[in-house]
DNA sequence: AGACGCAGTGTTCACGCTAACAACAAACCG
DNA sequence: CGGTTTGTTGTTAGCGTGAACACTGCGTCT
């Protein structure tokens, strides 16, 4: 034990001050760009810096600056297209800004599952938070646990306290249903996403207006939970009912397991029946035969939500925008067409 | 300026103790689960922090016990169904195991993309990662830019200094094959994922040696990209080719493209052809016809990475179990049936 | 009865960093 | 040419927490 092993232990600012021969101020002046560091000085720091492979504690300096220079991310489940778009763009945006990014996700939307993974993030040192989920219990569970964190919703609907950035719901679910409508069916049958959903409420509004508008008769409501196994199990209700022409599924995967359904019943898309889906995901195009549906740029909500986060957190006050929402683009495929006869 | 506002800055550890009538160190022990806490002075601290709505900063705690209790997660498009749902388990068993999870995904795989998230996460004060890239550079590169940091692989092969948990891609591989030749199928083409993924190239060879093993001639590989677009194109190129009776492509995605090339120059799928698939991502079951592909239980190579992580921070020493490949399994359905005559 | 152990609690220090202020030289001004 | 500014650097004081150590009072042992 009378010889010590050189510590392995990271460099700190201090190891570098004393190799570069300054206070470790200077280094944090150097670190933090500020002026009024002689430029010789300032090159012997970086030198010393990668010298010793130092890199700041963000730690230490979150805990005098007060701010993390992190925000948390709640998510519902991200194996879903939409939200795993949503959160690839916003780490994308916050990494650009100098943000890290904390996640916590759903695994499913019942309040003991909402509160657990507002609970943990919470706990974390973030400086504000996007919810992508679409139910205010969340985004209200988190500003009640952390009174006065910035706070943002993507994806959420319209209307709350807590200020959102989302696609325009009920335009896109409009496009969708003037599309069927105009290509001569008589009306469009809707299977809703579940009824807490904020989005599913909004596609089924505009679903019902666009009928309304075209003095369509509005046929039964279903209800699927977006998965393609329940589009199937409304597809099959849907199968034998020869009076149906048009189904308008509120998400692809519905779309998709409503087309299974009506092919193993051999009722033909888009000949027997059309078919229009929402959300674009990458197989759409591909399927057989390729779906109709409605585009959502989760790209672009992930950016402008990171933006509208930022603002809050950086603004002097209130002086933040309240955003447009996205508009919905409807991206025609093989499978709307006119109906039969 | 004579009256000030009551500063809404958040309760700190020595206002719990001030209010409980005790010193900051015993809330800290009362917080920490400390033995020698009397009941009833215990009940004072839990009552102040509750009157507070106190919370441990995490920054401060981080610095004293040089512990972040976070842990990072590089990946790879978290849009693609793997890589998000091995994202989705990690964190939810990181969470039960106490610990928060900083992301930073990669846009694509070259060179700059993945040195930007790998010294983003770099700054990051975490315990240790998890990369969910199927290059050695990414991991290569966290271990140079912070040496001795806990580091685990995910779904990148085997073989690497770094300890790995991943699905057994080689025997999946095998499976797929073996199951399209005892159909009859003579042999079987294979469209593969990118050159440099390590899950491609371990798939390639499992379907090497399922062929030599049976005598098949191996015919010439096809490259995709893992997008439908590039299982398209690959598709074009074997559609017009009458050998072709049976196609084994390296995931979901590249299937559908494929089958949707045989759609389109009229050759049936199973009747003509036969395709099998890797990942069984949700609508796999759902497409038409629906796909023969071969399962990777993601779930589980979240919880055992995380896990494996969690041994390698903690162990005393390098105590750590290699893990087994987690086994793959076929899931026969309608897409793959024996050759027609 | 005095030494000792132990439960329960308080005091002090350190973690690594930034902010505030102090110190000093050189340059500038009237 | 003395006082003041300006540029550059160092010194000190926290940020909020946990660990180490000190202290108290009470019961136990010899």
């Amino acid at each position: 034990m009378s010889i010590s092993e050189p510590a392995a232990r990271p460099a700190v600012m201090h190891d570098v001050a004393r190799l570069a021969g300054v206070s470790h101020q200077t280094v944090s002046r150097v670190l933090n760009g500020h002026p009024n560091v002689r430029p010789e000085t300032r090159d012997r720091v970086l030198k010393a810096i990668r010298q010793l492979n130092y890199r700041p504690n963000a730690l230490a300096r979150g805990l005098v600056t007060r701010r993390s220079r992190t925000i948390g991310v709640i998510s519902f489940d991200t194996r879903l297209f939409g939200p795993a778009s949503t959160l690839l763009a916003i780490e994308h945006a916050a990494r650009s800004a100098g943000y890290a990014v904390t996640i916590s996700s759903l695994a499913n939307l019942d309040a003991a599952s909402v509160r657990s993974a507002v609970a943990a993030l919470a706990g974390q040192p973030v400086d504000g938070a996007i919810v992508i989920a679409p139910r205010e219990g969340a985004a209200q569970g988190l500003r009640d646990l952390r009174p006065g964190l910035p706070l943002v919703a993507v994806e959420a609907g319209y209307g709350g306290e807590i200020p959102v950035v989302s696609v325009d719901q009920f335009g896109g679910a409009r496009l969708a249903t003037v599309h069927l409508l105009s290509l001569g069916h008589r009306t469009v049958w809707h299977i809703a996403g579940p009824a807490d959903w904020l989005e599913a409420r909004d596609r089924v509004e505009g679903w019902r207006a666009a009928l309304a508008d075209a003095g369509a008769a509005a046929p039964p409501l279903l209800r699927g939970d977006w998965s393609p196994e329940s589009g199937y199990r409304a597809g099959l209700e849907l199968a034998d009912n020869p009076d149906v022409t048009a189904v308008f599924a509120a998400n692809d995967q519905m779309a998709l397991g409503v087309m299974h359904a009506f092919y193993e019943r051999g009722r033909r898309v888009p000949a027997d029946v059309s078919i229009v889906g929402f959300d674009n995901i990458p197989e759409s195009a591909f399927l057989i035969p390729s779906l109709t549906t409605v585009h959502q740029d989760f790209d672009e909500v992930g950016r402008r939500g990171l933006k509208l986060l930022v603002d809050t957190m950086d603004g002097d006050s209130e002086r933040v925008e309240k955003p447009d929402p996205v508009p919905a683009g409807l991206v025609t495929r093989q499978s709307s067409a006119p109906p039969a006869h």
